[in-house]
DNA sequence: ACCTGAACACCGTTCAAGT
DNA sequence: ACCTGAACACCGTTCAAGT
């Protein structure tokens, strides 16, 4: 990076400011949910009005893209360090998920723009799965959607009260071992 | 039913107000989505105010829930008509999916209130599924889950746009089959 | 450059009042 | 019995104006 290129003070300055809307977005989201995080509140929670955020962001939509981002990353990590079996790997998605419920939600829900997302990392976060079905694009993508279909029903609490979860990742495991 | 049981004409009228309403409801759903049926455009739907709508329904949960009670319903058929198979099964669901997408959110995303909805449409919702897997309930959690990602993740546009979904829903049969 | 106040077009819902 | 008008507490967002 030349001397010319070095980010001057001022857009360092407004980076910072954007990673902490962003910091109080993930804080808001863990609390309240995703219905909690709302404009509005995101901007007392960084101490402004709600049109000073619209600075800082184009609208709610780029907000919720940049936090999928973030998402996609941290799961990406939390597969990479699961382990390679296909038992490892679902359990490691899984728990990532329970953990980050509303954080899921925004990288699951929200229509992602491939155009300005960092085509990088869905890749990471994909690879893991990829590789446990040895490369087989169509079983990972079937894989991949059976895994986000246990975490999508069990976080809206759609299976039976007393049902076995736990059988039922096996099952599915099992399933895409043979 | 005896004579005096017999629905009185009032409650008759109130019933098929409430039937006019859901249809209408479903209308909205069907023509601009799930975000595109608000209480105050469904009051002008049917031509009356927004809380005159409170008189027919307690909120707009209770909407929610009868609509998922008419989507399991025609699921249920749709299913039952699929044909046996595994692969049958599979189609079946994501072309009914597919036809109402809408409605398909509302099925799988309110939080169903087991106490107020019908048991029986629930459990003939996944009676084809449960026959499919002979009878496994662990193995038939893990197929709708599955099933209920592919669908859900190709709805809200996740897959890679040129992706062969025919090809990965071939897999998760395959995988399911074995 | 950054932030605010007022405003607009929406929400779901309540409640007193009309017929 | 059924419906309305006015109101309340919220949304996301724009825009002129302040420092």
């Amino acid at each position: 990076m030349s001397l010319a290129d070095r980010p001057s003070p001022v857009a360092t300055r407004r980076a910072a400011r954007r990673e902490e809307i962003l910091t109080a977005a993930e804080r808001l989201l863990d609390e309240d949910g995703i219905e909690g995080l709302t404009m509005r509140r995101l901007a007392t929670e960084v101490g402004m009005q709600a049109p000073s955020l619209y600075k800082h962001l184009r609208d709610k939509q780029e907000l919720l893209g940049a936090l999928q981002q973030r998402a996609l990353q941290s799961m990406g990590d939390a597969l990479a360090d699961a382990g390679p079996t296909l038992a490892e790997l679902a359990a490691g998605y899984r728990t990532w998920a329970l953990a980050n419920p509303a954080l899921y939600r925004v990288a699951t829900a929200v229509p992602l723009e491939r155009e300005r997302i960092d085509p990088e990392i869905e890749e990471r976060a994909a690879a893991p799965v990829v590789a446990a079905v040895d490369g087989d694009e169509h079983r990972s993508r079937a894989l991949w959607a059976a895994a986000h279909g246990m975490v999508d029903l069990e976080l809206r609490h759609r299976f039976p009260d007393g049902a076995d979860l736990d059988a039922a990742w096996a099952a599915l495991v099992a399933a895409f071992e043979a």
